[in-house]
RNA sequence: UGAGGCGUCGUCUAACGGCAGGACCGCGGACUUUGGAUCCGCCGAUGAAGGUUCGAAUCCUUCCGCCUCAACCA
């Protein structure tokens, strides 16, 4: 199973509640629910990360979970694909499940729904149903068959198991509400018929239950605490509670979390675009390394390790958000740099005579397979008279800062000695067709101050001992940065993402890579022996992706600087008229329930601005969703406490922990405030004990507010007020604390 | 139009009433036989307006913007 991701996010602090609350015994069940109609991608790494990374984040549990309840998408071709992607990209599962496993259980639960008349059989055509659940502005009506007894609902439920209708002749409703806010409880359909072979279950089925139904009861079946899904669903999350609390009780009751799903530039991450990109032929299957599907990033060469770095950096939350493909891109290569061992390939060779070399002399240098842990091993690279360099790094007018080949300049061969370009060789039409070099044999190897001396560092091979490679550059599938956004996604297509150089030549030792094996090309980038098409001593080379390159940058930098801070500039002074904010009052005459309380409070303590801005801006903080009439602490009792605000002897600091105090637990106000020692310290001699006490505890702090950070003058206030338990006056603190600080 | 959700550097993400932090990108420098890597530095943000508070990204109000939902898909 994947290490437990470092950081915290919205989700672990929710678990860190649950278990600080006891809940779930102190389970911790998470589930992966892919449903088997395609293959995993990028975006399910993000969740497959997270579910597998709570789970050993709090030693608990994690189930690979086929949600398996559509016959007529699914097949067994995915689930496999689907196994082999999560145990590469994550690891080992706790539990294997398929919501298949479940359907006798929740035909049962189904039945239960019927009797008690929570649910029914509908036998109208979709069309009715559709138009009677009404839209946004309009709410549903009922159906004729709404009330149908529950024995006749129970009858035909049956006979729709039996196969006695055929397909859409009826349906299993909830019986919920029509006019529901939310569209989802409109009576939703629960069991439609579908006469549709299964890839588990056969044909022992021809009624299948809708996902709202099924996928609570696979997680509560399976005793899941914690159900992750993305951000689209929920609205659904009603339904989901609706569907447990009709059938429970669970034990863990499970609830679903809601966390926003990953998109990325330049990419598409929808099941439906893959699946057209393999269907048309855009790419040359599901695993072709330019698709976000895992098979593709694997057969890419990336590594579970750089999805997990990945994962870890770009974090979990709630905003919709668009992640840079760079932000993946420098995982990838920042999980490669430490990987991979250093080789000589020539993609598009140039010939090169060493003049200064024998005709017939080759000689076996040892180069360091990495060349900043030379210990680490290497292999001989053959040199001799005949070489092939790079031919993009040969440039007849060398533009400024060129740091390579060109007339009369000398670089540095990797690995080997110094060569200057003694002449250009022309072909017939006047091309360059070679280059005629002499090299430095004094030139040491290695050479620390290399640098000073020579523009740059090439790759290179022999000429007649590398050996050809297929070699095939992969770049980004999509010219446009967000796709989804063109009318036509496939117009958005790079029509330059994969190019193969056919003229490659390695050097003799990547020509013996075996299948997987990685490494980076010199200066060009980290290169994969494909899986499927290399042969022994025939490799096909993918390319994972480039070197970050800095000299292809200047081209890019030409475009304009960043606009400075376009801001929109702010309405001048809005009209008082136009945004016009309501009076306190005004607010609690238009809320029924405010104003009851309000006035009830009123009754124990007769200011009516102060009850109301302890109202509006406390109490309906702390009460949050919960009405006011359910809390613990009375209109009365809340007036009461207002009073003894108003009366001085409880600050506003200390007011608000005592209002905390009596939101959750309830009591009297005047005795709780004694209890939890608030009332307020006139006494001149304890706030400066108190004040005392803080800057003692914030001694760094403190320093630093003397050498200069006036800022910290908050912190050290904040503390004293803690120490005083707010009961004190915050203009004396502040007083006392200044005297203190000089 | 109803319901739900979300607004923090260009991008992703922290800060749970008290120092707006980190990462990627970008820019600059050091170092380097990879225009790579590494190291250092710089740039740069709380959607707006009011209110509460000694103190607000955080609590309250209003406004603005974005996303999701009206499948017998999941």
């Amino acid at each position: 199973m994947a290490d437990a991701p470092r950081g915290s996010n919205f989700l672990t602090d929710i678990i860190d509640a649950d278990l600080a609350a006891g809940r779930n015994g102190g389970r911790v069940v998470t589930r992966f629910p892919p449903e088997p109609n395609g293959h995993l991608h990028l975006g399910h790494a993000k969740s497959i990360l997270l579910n597998f990374g709570l789970a050993a984040r709090y030693r608990g549990r994690v189930h690979l979970r086929f949600d398996d309840t559509n016959p007529e998408t699914e097949e067994t071709e995915y689930v496999e694909g689907i196994q082999a992607d999560v145990r590469w990209l994550a690891g080992e599962w706790s539990a294997l499940h398929y919501a298949s496993d479940w359907f006798e259980r929740m035909y049962g639960c189904a039945e239960r729904l019927i009797r008690e008349g929570k649910a029914y059989v509908d036998s109208q055509p979709q069309e009715a149903i559709r138009e009677q659940r009404g839209d946004f502005g309009r709410p549903g009506v009922a159906g004729p068959f709404r009330d149908r007894p529950a024995a006749e609902s129970l009858d035909l439920f049956r006979r729709m198991r039996a196969g006695e209708f055929p397909d859409g002749a009826c349906v299993l409703r909830a019986r919920i509400d029509m006019a529901h806010p939310n569209v989802l409880l409109r009576d939703p359909l629960l069991y439609r018929i579908r006469h549709a072979h299964h890839h588990r279950t056969g044909d022992a089925w021809c009624i299948y239950p809708m996902y709202d139904y099924a996928h609570p009861l696979e997680d509560a079946f399976e005793g899941v605490t914690h159900s992750i899904c993305t951000l689209e669903f929920e609205s659904n999350r009603e339904l989901y509670d609706w569907v447990l609390d009709a059938l429970g009780p669970w034990e863990p009751r499970p609830r679903q979390h809601e966390f926003a799903r990953l998109a990325v530039g330049y990419t598409v991450l929808s099941k439906r675009k893959l699946l057209q990109l393999v269907n048309e032929r855009r790419v040359a299957g599901w695993d072709d390394p330019r698709m976000p599907t895992l098979a593709g990033m694997r057969r890419r060469g990336i590594t579970p390790e750089a999805l997990r770095d990945f994962a870890e950096r770009i974090g979990v939350a709630k905003n919709n958000s668009v992640v840079d493909i760079g932000k993946l891109e420098f995982s990838i290569r920042a999980d490669l740099e430490g990987r991979c061992p250093r080789g000589l390939a020539v993609l598009d060779p140039l010939p090169v005579t060493v003049t200064t070399w024998p005709a017939d002399r080759v000689e076996e240098i040892e180069i360091p397979w990495w060349p900043a842990e030379p210990g680490r091993g290497g292999r001989k690279v053959p040199f001799g008279r005949e070489l092939l360099v790079e031919r993009e790094d040969f440039a007849l007018e060398p533009p400024e800062g060129w740091r390579r080949l060109a007339p009369g300049r000398e670089v540095r061969l990797a690995g080997a000695w110094r060569l200057r370009c003694d002449e250009v060789v022309r072909g017939p039409s006047g091309e360059v067709a070679g280059l005629r070099c002499s090299h430095d044999p004094s030139s040491p190897r290695p050479d620390p101050g290399d640098r000073q001396r020579v523009s740059g560092t090439l790759h290179w091979v022999h000429a007649g001992r590398s050996r050809p490679a297929e070699v095939r550059l992969y770049d980004r599938l999509f010219a446009a940065e967000q796709p989804d956004a063109a009318e036509d996604f496939l117009s958005a297509l790079n029509p330059a993402s994969l190019a193969v150089a056919r003229g490659a030549r390695v050097e003799p030792a990547l020509a013996e890579a075996r299948a997987g094996d990685r490494f980076q090309f010199l200066r060009q980038g980290w290169f994969f022996a494909d899986p499927v098409d290399s042969r022994p001593g025939a490799p096909v080379f993918n390319r994972t992706i480039t070197l970050k390159d800095a000299w292809a940058r200047p081209a890019v930098r030409a475009e304009p600087p960043r606009p400075a801070k376009a801001r929109a500039p702010a309405p001048a002074a809005a009209p008082p008229g136009g945004g016009r904010t309501r009076s306190d009052d005004e607010r609690i005459a238009a809320d029924p329930v405010l104003a009851a309380f309000h006035r009830q409070a009123m009754a124990a303590h007769g200011h009516a601005a102060s009850v109301a801005r302890w109202l509006l801006n406390d109490l309906l903080g702390l009460a949050r969703e919960r009405s006011l009439d359910t809390l613990p602490l009375s209109a009365a009792g809340f007036g009461r406490f207002v009073a003894l605000v108003d009366a001085g002897r409880l600050t506003p600091a200390a007011g608000k922990t005592l209002l905390a105090d009596l939101v959750t637990r309830g009591g009297e106000p005047e005795e709780r405030m004694r209890e939890l020692g608030l009332e307020r310290v006139g006494d001149r001699s304890a706030v400066a004990a108190a004040v005392d006490r803080a800057l003692a505890a914030q001694a760094p702090e403190v320093a630093r507010y003397r050498a200069g950070e006036k800022k910290l003058l908050g912190v050290l206030l904040g503390a004293a007020m803690r120490q005083a338990q707010g009961a004190a006056d915050a203009a004396l603190v502040r007083e006392l604390l200044l005297e203190r600080l000089g």
